[in-house]
DNA sequence: AGTGGGATCTGT
DNA sequence: CAGATCCCACTA
């Protein structure tokens, strides 16, 4: 068994999506071209929404925006935000029920190809954010309401079996706050990232 | 048919 | 802290 280890069935996204964001932490984000190119991010850093919440899209209707937050677990859920940045959902919980993560920061573990060499340093803020992540690994709307599977543009990874170790001997915290950006929602604390990160979108 | 605001980011 | 820049849900 490798130490990463494809994410092939999705019913463990098939759960609320504040019980799915803070699991995604430490999961791995291949973006995969159709030249085989591939660019990797450790996920550091999410946010939940779902139904009942005044941040979330589906707050009010079923729109032809929101549509794929209501299709089944482990689908994409990408928007368009103030005209120039894209967001990376994984859809979450039951079909019908309209939930997502939200990506909001990727730790990318070497410099994507066409990149200059850089500083570790500068590395570790290439994807600190929802649009700067899409940005790099080239994330767009037409990448939306598709599953994260095995020989997709985009899939997960489970996490490393050092992560988990370190996780689980405390070595790694999770920290949980309120989530960022947003007018609506601003009591719920359902942003969590990884404490003593630098690649999280703020230090 | 018009419009206001948005799960952001960068530079001043 | 202003500006960039586009979509779309909502109002009328």
């Amino acid at each position: 068994m490798s130490a990463n280890t494809q994410i092939v069935e999705s019913f463990w996204l098939a759960r609320p999506s504040t019980t799915v964001a803070p699991d995604l932490l430490g999961c791995t984000l291949v973006r995969q071209f159709p030249d085989g190119e591939t660019i990797r991010g450790m996920i550091v850093e999410t946010e939940a929404y779902a139904p009942g919440d005044p941040a979330c899209h589906a707050y009010r209707q079923r729109t032809p925006r929101n549509e794929a937050m209501f299709g089944a677990a482990g689908i994409s859920y990408v928007y368009l935000i103030y005209g120039m940045y894209h967001c990376f959902n994984v859809v979450t919980d039951a079909e019908g029920v309209a939930s997502a993560v939200l990506i909001r920061a990727l730790q990318l573990d070497a410099p994507p190809k066409g990149f200059a060499a850089i500083p570790e340093k500068k590395l570790l803020r290439l994807a600190a954010g929802p649009g700067k992540l899409c940005k790099v690994l080239e994330i767009d709307r037409t990448l939306s309401g598709f599953p994260l599977g095995a020989d997709q543009p985009l899939r997960l990874e489970h996490r490393s079996e050092d992560f988990q170790q370190a996780v689980e001997e405390g070595t790694i915290n999770f920290v949980q706050t309120t989530r960022i950006g947003i007018t609506k929602g601003i009591d719920l604390s359902w942003r969590w990232y990884l404490g003593n990160c630098t690649a999280v979108s703020q230090l």
